[in-house]
DNA sequence: TTGAAAGCGCTACCAG
DNA sequence: CTGGTAGCGCTTTCAA
């Protein structure tokens, strides 16, 4: 029913072994012998059997990846150009989403796992390192994406979140911002980090930091409309209301900017808003957003290169850590015709027509 | 350095096949048995080896995903709804972008088959049914989702999409509009069904087609908010100008309203829009769109659904065809205030809170 | 340049 | 209820 090599050699008057190589372009076979193998293997359309091949060589060329959420457009752009670059190198990427709970990330990297794929990567939302050495005891190499662990030597590529934090409480003090308000995310590392950048800049600006003006979103990056809404409304019951808001995210800001909008309040004349992702549709939302580049794509990509370079060695390399510079993308939501630094808030608004 | 069955069954003094019986759940296996290798089996936190047992079973527990663009929402939302579904029972999702592109999708198609996956998922680009057929030739079962092909008898999930077509074009007339122009996606089966539901709604209300105002985007879900720009920058060189439009998809639409939104034109005062997808951020946009839903996560379920029917079935079932009936969700970029239904459009401005 | 033997780790089939 | 025998389709190692 299925064709197999040793059909093709019978076919053919060689040995199985002979196809095996031809397939593989193994240099010792002649010029002759591997046309009419070729020829044939076209003719019948043949595709060796993988996971024959996987059982022998240990490999499946299969890469995984567990997200919180792929419809984020965070992790969907970072899905994709992974697996383009993957592709051509023959890997496949197999997803997973852990939808933001520790314990389906579990459970989910465990079934990745017993499945012997090539490398993994992952976002994960777990607080705690013991998964990791889990993986590590299971000799499948992983990369951390966008998230990293305190205390965990591993693999990762993301952005430097600290940085995030400062260029946007910075921009929001730059227009003129006297009291800036935070919705942070979960307490994960790029939710960690950008409110201490968040922090750090208020004080480098000589604010003072409110507790009352920092909100906490425990999902961060799932269902993270509503979440925004609520924040705000919690934002817009404080006295003084905050005339600056960095959130965590783009989605989170969206879901504050729409609410506070539905409210009454001007953006960015009451309320300047600053997010971050710098998301395909931020340009053509109710007020375009201000918002911090992640370069998730390249997100992607590094990730995929860092994966491939483990693949091609005999020996698993040296643990590489990559962290871009993020960018702020400053658009209306920020656009305050008072603030000092007009032009520099224009020369960043050149990149308006450019991203995406 | 690996663990076998082999040595947990020499552990436990036992055979190797009863080892495989315990994990597979067999009945014939004694309490006590299974007790003593189960025990073993987490102490080790042994798995078995996925590629092994395919090999044997000519099963990789492996869905294979074939779509225009992994970043595109109705695509991200269809993957994590399939994924969702079928991890249930133990499936995994191997995802691939054709980019639109129907050669890269024969080849992408042609990898994966490689791989011998129980199931592909196809949201195909391609117009002729060739690919297909091979496909069948090597008896992997296949569903197609959202583009549907003439001359094949396939299982297929997707949306009335004539319907589609009929909702908005309907809804724009019902608003009041008197030039409805459409700006239409590639020529596969939703492209070329809402153009007919758009026409066939005009007839019925005894307006004429106006070919002017019907614009063509060869690539319908890619690059999208560009090509919606493009094509509103000739609508509007158009004399006299449309007052309602409808367009292919939600990414088209939004770049439609920038481009009109940026070039002074009122929405929807001077021009009512119509899109189609009902996205997340819809009703975050500038002028909050007014769009028709076509239940993408219900797709991706449904594909799932038949997916795992075919898989649990020793003969492979007769092809299904489930399609779904869209549904007006409408917003500010169809709310007239001088047309007639306004009470329902209220009504089914109720939706707005829901959607998503 | 070609090929034979061995075996990857597991499941199916049938005998005890 | 338990276990032996075969073999899935391929690659690897080494011999010819």
């Amino acid at each position: 029913m299925n064709i197999r090599m040793k059909d093709i050699a019978k076919d053919l008057g060689v040995s199985l072994i002979t196809i095996s190589k031809v397939l593989r372009n193994h240099p010792d076979i002649g010029d002759e012998t591997r046309e009419r193998v070729l020829a044939r293997v076209k003719e019948l359309d043949y595709r060796p059997n993988f996971a024959a091949r996987s059982l022998v060589t240990g490999r499946s060329y299969l890469v995984g990846l567990v997200v919180p959420d792929l419809l984020h457009p965070f992790f969907a752009e970072v899905a994709k150009s992974l697996s383009e670059v993957l592709r051509q190198s023959g890997y496949y990427l197999i997803v997973s989403s852990s939808d933001e709970d520790p314990d389906l990330e579990e459970v989910e990297i465990n079934h990745l796992l017993a499945r012997r794929l090539d490398t993994l990567i992952i976002a994960s939302c777990r607080t705690t390192v013991d998964v990791f050495f889990h993986i590590e005891k299971q000799d499948t190499p992983y990369v951390l994406i966008d998230r990293c662990l305190p205390g965990l030597s591993a693999n990762f590529v993301g952005v430097d979140d600290e940085l995030v934090g400062i260029l946007a409480t910075r921009h929001l003090i730059d227009i003129g911002c006297k009291k800036i308000a935070h919705i942070c995310g979960p307490e994960i590392s790029p939710g960690i980090r950008r409110m201490e950048g968040y922090k750090r800049a208020l004080a480098e600006a000589g604010m003072k930091v409110i507790d009352d003006y920092i909100i906490t979103q425990r999902k961060g990056d799932v269902g993270t409309k509503q979440g925004g809404a609520e924040a705000m409304h919690k934002l817009l019951n404080l006295e003084p209301r905050p005339d600056g808001l960095f959130c965590f995210n783009d989605p989170l800001a969206m879901g504050a900017m729409n609410y506070a909008l539905d409210h009454g309040v001007r953006i960015p004349e009451d309320l300047a808003v600053v997010g971050c992702g710098n998301l395909h549709y931020d340009d053509s939302l109710r007020v375009p957003l201000s918002s911090i580049d992640q370069h998730s794509r390249k997100i992607g990509e590094e990730a995929a290169r860092i994966a491939l370079r483990i693949l091609n060695s005999k020996m698993p390399p040296k643990p590489e850590t990559l962290v871009l510079q993020p960018e702020l993308i400053a658009r209306e939501s920020t656009q305050r015709r008072t603030g000092k630094n007009i032009s520099k808030k224009a020369r960043v608004g050149v990149k308006r027509n450019q991203s995406r």
